[in-house]
DNA sequence: CCGCCATGCGGTGTATACATTTCGGGCTCG
DNA sequence: CGAGCCCGAAATGTATACACCGCATGGCGG
């Protein structure tokens, strides 16, 4: 158990290690720290975040980390619970049919708004983050595709117009990040999904908002399909917790 | 200035008296308490939130009031800006737009969704929100109407079948709620916005739900124009801090 | 041998002490 | 007389002590 600790409900620990080099890290830094290690996949849901730990971990007291785990729970990133330890939010079936369909509203209005209004070096940066993450999904580094396709989504939530908007998009992305690690079947990495965000960002580039907000309306509903989202996972659930048989 | 707290940046006290004579209350109740203050336009935009006060005032330490407001923060109620006291959300105009905005997209699809799905009791309870608005209104209870009337949208935001979008409603309606204290022009109550709830209510029993999302789009547009959203303001603004001439 | 309860340990919940910062009044010096 | 500085009250930022709770473990009794 000590080098497999994704059994069940695994802890913090190796996953924030390499940004505890920052001594006397802000509740926002940390944060920021906890934030991307969930967007990233690196704390799976259900992993588990013990206060004194991460206390010790980033070099503060328990108040910071209180504080910004009350800020992660507020956005839906974890789940606290009264005496209980903070965990990586685990949403069940129905909550991830309402998150995806949340986003492609969402998303859609962004693709709108956005198209058509970012500057010649924005588009080279969304450009750029599109040529990566094509890169890192041919040299099959899965880590760094996923974390440059979230950084696709996450840039036109940065940059569209309407900044309301855009936070909203932003923890949608977050939350579907989560339910992918969640309820992805096994053989799933998500090949053409690369090509449906160079499309994209040609569209946006090109200042066609309807159809890019109808290429990322396929693009979800593509997507949640290629999750498992038949009660298989309750009933997983439920023998998991009552063990009647074997 | 003793009984009169409104000018310039008034101070919480009073407006939570009538919730203090909880003693030892939760962060959750205090969250409740000022959520609904700031909602019902008790609270205005700008007033200060100093945490000894309010530990004072609910008979709690700082420890609660300050997990309180960080979930207030989170949640765009009040702002937190370092070393200095909370203060209730002043948005700018760019940012009362893009609030519109997002909520004619958000409200409209809970409509859509929330149409022919309520019970017949939800409906008559929904009915009843309706009535008691119109009541207060024609009895020239105007505290009791806005309190009504922000009833009316959270009802529907609660019972929402998708509640990743009615949660985002229910946040939204209390930042409208906000930037209407802060823009209203001097003579309107919104008078005819009445009418509106109760034609909405009807399309909802009926589910009719392209007709009440359009309908909720015109009403949210509506009471958009009523307010004062010129670039006076800003000029203010500009005015107040620079102090060029006079 | 199986099941139940006591107990210890590790975790969060809350209060409080102390450090640090901000803002304003009033004094002093030019 | 006015402008600048000093200082103190009052606020927030942070750490820490202690109380409480839940869970797992191990002994005890049926």
């Amino acid at each position: 158990m000590a080098t497999a600790p994704d059994s069940g409900k695994p802890t913090a620990a190796q996953a924030l290690a390499p940004d505890s080099g920052n001594r006397k890290a802000s509740d926002q830094s940390i944060y920021e720290s906890i934030y991307e290690a969930v967007l990233t996949q690196r704390l799976p849901p259900g992993s588990r975040l013990p206060e004194v730990a991460l206390s010790e971990l980033f070099g503060v007291s328990r108040s910071i980390i209180r504080k910004a785990l009350t800020r992660l729970a507020s956005d839906h990133v974890i789940e606290q619970r009264p005496n209980q330890m903070a965990m990586v939010a685990r949403p069940d079936v129905e909550e991830t049919r309402q998150i995806f369909a949340a986003r492609r509203l969402v998303e859609g209005e962004v693709m709108r708004l956005t198209a058509g209004t970012l500057s010649k070096a924005r588009l080279q940066e969304l450009k750029r983050l599109v040529k990566d993450e094509k890169s890192a999904h041919q040299s099959g580094r899965d880590q760094d595709r996923v974390h440059c396709s979230m950084e696709v989504h996450r840039f036109l939530a940065r940059h569209c117009p309407n900044q309301v908007l855009g936070r909203m998009m932003r923890d949608l992305v977050l939350r579907t990040s989560i339910v992918i690690a969640l309820y992805k079947s096994p053989g799933m990495s998500a090949c053409f999904l690369g090509d449906d965000h160079a499309r994209l960002a040609d569209l946006i580039a090109r200042g066609e908002g309807d159809e890019a907000a109808a290429l990322a309306h396929r693009h979800l509903r593509a997507l949640e399909d290629l999750l498992d989202l038949n009660e298989a996972d309750a009933a997983i659930d439920l023998a998991r917790i009552l063990r009647p048989g074997a």
